[in-house]
DNA sequence: TCACATTGCTAATGCGTATAAGCAACAGTC
DNA sequence: GACTGTTGCTTATACGCATTAGCAATGTGA
């Protein structure tokens, strides 16, 4: 029974139940080295339920040095993978007695924001989709770290095999016949974009098919940056016979570049995106895409970083790369040469 | 210039600065009837700055009976539109020196988490696309609480005009020429798609097209419910020539369901959706649907909020309500009668 | 000169909890 | 029956900060 306010502090337990407080937090706390005689617990317990007694937090925090709270910083919930590594991230967090302190933060303000989760006594914090290197040293100095989809020596990570992710996309299309490739990605260092840019140049030019510069498109990884970019792609004088986007929303504004020109898809030109979105299947033809496990990814980075707290950042950086997946659907296609008539 | 963990407390930088550690808090907290002395407050302040003294937000938050965070709870982060109230809600909380402590909870889960917030001694609770009604009174008790998208006497709101998107979204089929319509939405009780049926059910009421039963179909707001939806619809002996969906989630399922079946949108259907969420515009056709302003929700709620907390409950429950607009785009038009041939 | 206000700081206290240390009561040993 | 051990609780203290009251030093007026 909840009585209004959870205003109630465990002195008023014990005085209702007439004990003192530490003795309500020996019941209450379930240390096995607190010996309490079974009818005092039993009361104790009686009381605080009818109370409907809950510990305060804060306070709990303030004395633990542990305020059970976790930070995660993304650079913007537009992009449905985040959505995903959140929603992973808090329900372990949530299962595990954690709170999740949610940060949108690009470029310089994610150093505020992480002031402001440091001020907060978070015990650690999840970053993704934003590249660690490029933050101060001190910003994450003293925190318990997990990098999502970044590789790095100095934290711990949990990502998605970005390279093979590359290697796999180059793979795919180079076997459906495709010999004019392009990649359409952002230009700024985000890790996992990186890789997957490396992993598609390094398997193209292990086949001996090297991209040409004017195949290198690039704009911001959205919708509109992948829009953008395909126009730019489609208005070359010689055009690519296949796109890969570095990722989903890239190729869903690729998509409707094409569609928009009226460029079929995969008969005129392949089109391959990264991650695995919900949306990717609701295009026509659906988009083919290399699929990414990012609820996975946010739920893996949680069990990581609680390991490391409960290990008192005794632990080495630890790393976790988790397999993708080509999911061909409609968008990749056979090369077919162009039928001069 | 911060030295490594934020460890330095208030009385360490009393001591090197010579005072007394009330006479730091006096400094740092700008009040105004605190009068110290400008050289002992440059003092301070010198010494604070060096050492990197940033106050510990729990120890403040307990003597000072508030937390600066806020809860916001959504039904799941799968649906764009609560992406959006939430980045606008976060951004306008972190402005304000505010917490976002994120939740994702479907059912009975709300209860707990609502409870583990209290715990955390939030100062405010937003909720989205979760019915308060359906919630146990004694959850939201004596909590600051602000609804998004439903209306309510007892607390304050921040929603768009629902009702009217229903109306909106009748007279522009109406309008079209269609007369024999379908709605599509799901069967639980989330008042924002309550109150979108019943304007599309009374505005067609209104102009004596009302539906039958067999063209309000249930299933879930999501793209696989729409998608079935759909196909029940199409299965029917007579089809229906416009389709109005309770969400663009649900339109986009359907969307694609028209795809499947090889039913051109808008020439054998109409179709109308609402949210307006960025997927719209990259199928083809690019959906018709009525726009929410999302982020502006998530930000407004905050401010509301906000406002609330500092009246320390002594205000009256308050109500936004936004306006809505109709997207026509690719998907509705002129209700062709078909041509016997 | 004394009474009194003002200024500028400190001492004391509390927020709600956890934890170490201490102290009765009692049991067991010889 | 004094000695040690155990059990079961309480007292004391700390976490880091804010806030009230209070006190010394200075200024003001007569």
């Amino acid at each position: 029974m909840r009585i209004s306010n959870s205003r109630v502090t465990a002195t008023e337990v014990a005085r209702k139940a007439g004990v003192s407080q530490p003795t309500v937090s020996l019941v209450l706390s379930r240390n096995p080295k607190a010996r309490v005689a079974p009818a005092t617990r039993a009361r104790v317990l009686k009381i605080a339920q009818e109370l409907g007694y809950r510990p305060n937090r804060l306070a709990q925090g303030l004395v633990r040095r542990r305020s059970y709270a976790l930070g995660v910083i993304v650079p913007g919930f537009d992009n449905p993978v985040y959505a995903a590594v959140i929603s992973g991230a808090e329900k372990v967090a949530a299962q595990a007695g954690y709170a999740v302190l949610l940060c949108e933060a690009k470029g310089s303000e994610v150093v505020q924001h992480l002031e402001a989760l440091r001020d907060r006594q978070i015990d650690g914090v999840i970053i993704a989709g934003i590249a660690a290197s490029t933050l101060p040293a001190a910003a994450l100095d003293g925190l318990n770290v997990v990098l999502v989809n970044q590789p790095s020596e100095k934290f711990s990570t949990v990502g998605s095999d970005s390279l093979k992710a590359g290697t796999i996309a180059a793979e795919h299309l180079l076997a459906l016949g495709h010999r004019r490739l392009a990649f359409l990605g952002p230009a700024d260092a985000i890790p996992a974009f990186r890789l997957r840019e490396r992993g598609f140049f390094q398997a193209l030019r292990g086949a001996g098919v090297p991209l040409s510069s004017e195949l290198i498109q690039r704009a911001a990884a959205t919708v509109a940056g992948g829009l953008a970019g395909m126009r730019a792609l489609l208005a070359l004088s010689e055009r690519p016979t296949a796109v890969f986007c570095a990722n989903d929303l890239m190729a869903l504004g690729a998509h409707k570049a094409c569609s928009v020109a009226g460029v079929g898809l995969p008969r005129d030109l392949s089109l391959l995106g990264c991650d695995d979105i919900e949306m990717a299947q609701l295009v026509t033809p659906e988009l083919s895409t290399i699929a990414v496990p990012a609820r996975e990814l946010g739920a893996r980075a949680v069990r990581l970083l609680l390991k490391q707290i409960d290990a008192h950042g005794a632990l080495p950086p630890a790393s976790q790369l988790l397999a993708v997946k080509l999911v061909a659907r409609g968008t990749t296609g056979q090369h077919a040469p162009a039928q001069p008539r």
